[in-house]
DNA sequence: GTCTATAGAAGGATAGAC
DNA sequence: GTCTATCCTTCTATAGAC
């Protein structure tokens, strides 16, 4: 592949993200994506043949980025409040700066199972959960955490820090009817996560 | 309106909330539609003249019958949290049982700001939460909840029962790798999340 | 009020020249 | 590798008969 390939095809990718963002899958036109990479639709198909396989290109890499977040919650060398505390800070900014993923994500994840499942081919979900128990053991017998209550919270804990962005359109607009600011309010709950969460497993 | 036209109507505005429901507005097709009604398609244009008017009665139905599940907050005669324990045993009913709608409405809502707009036309949010805060004012004082965290504690709740349905596709291709079941973990949920969210607020 | 038929536009995809 | 031109299908919407 040559230099000049290489360009051209991120060129694509670039722009195809950008549209399948703001329109979904189904909302998106080849001729839009075209228009944003400044080249004409032929070349779409020359590189990636279909819509949906450009659009696939585009989901896994979105996805992945997504989900590659949540790693730091795995991570070792910290106790549990550092990394609920850690987690919620840098997860909250990283969406502040990506506004528009998760309800991309939350949108397409329910409409074809098939593409869900090519991007958990392989993640061990049961050795992670088992890890991160095995690691915090002592600490969420202290709260009342049990092993088989893990789901429960991890989404908890991911639903505090995605739910506002995924619906940000409705918040936004309930927000303009108070002094409130979304930007304000959004600042605000990377404290006010982990404090509620942190208390939410306290005894 | 004769009683024809209703039930005509009525069996365009039902196939129409199906087939939304199912594909979204960009996803779906006026044919489609008609034939889940089992009428053609140009009566869907003598009834509803495009498919955005269409789409929109549909959108303006399902979000405020969402919205208003959350009327039981907003209720007189219980303790703060019986008020809490109420709701996520009903919400969550309620979406056990309709689990499509939120991330229908995740969705639409971050696309076409004039509709949340239109949505939000006759709601009050600063004399709700008023009154929400005055009618609770010594517990809230007693947990550490000041008057200007309310929108925080508010999208809290809902985030901890919507997310697991709009993410449903994600969860359960998640769940799938372990021995747990969505609708299990989904039962689990009204109870865990009471107790998660009476816990946080609780000094 | 309901149908058939079709206009008219737009979309994804390909052929073929360079 | 990139372009123009175009095919073919599909979609929304309307015209017009009954």
């Amino acid at each position: 592949m040559t230099d000049n390939d290489k360009q051209t095809e991120e060129k694509i990718f670039d722009a195809a993200t950008d549209v399948f963002l703001d329109k979904g899958m189904d909302g998106a036109r080849m001729q839009d994506i075209a228009n944003h990479a400044g080249i004409n639709k032929a070349l779409l198909h020359y590189y990636y043949r279909t819509k949906d396989q450009l659009f696939d290109a585009v989901f896994q890499m979105i996805a992945k980025k997504m989900l590659k977040k949540f790693a730091p919650v795995f991570d070792e060398n910290l106790t549990l409040e550092d990394k609920i505390r850690f987690f919620f800070r840098e997860h909250i900014t990283f969406l502040l700066e990506n506004p528009r993923l998760p309800a991309f994500v939350l949108n397409e994840i329910n409409r074809n199972p098939e593409r869900v499942k090519k991007l958990l081919k392989n993640v061990d979900v049961e050795s992670l959960w088992k890890k991160l128990y095995e690691q915090h053991k002592t600490e969420l017998d202290k709260y009342n955490v049990s092993e088989k209550m893990l789901p429960q919270l991890m989404t908890s804990i991911a639903a505090m820090s995605v739910f506002p962005f995924a619906a940000k359109g409705l918040i936004e607009a309930i927000l303009s009817k108070t002094s409130i600011n979304f930007n304000d309010y959004i600042e605000e709950r990377k404290q006010f996560a982990a404090d509620f969460v942190i208390n939410a497993i306290t005894k």
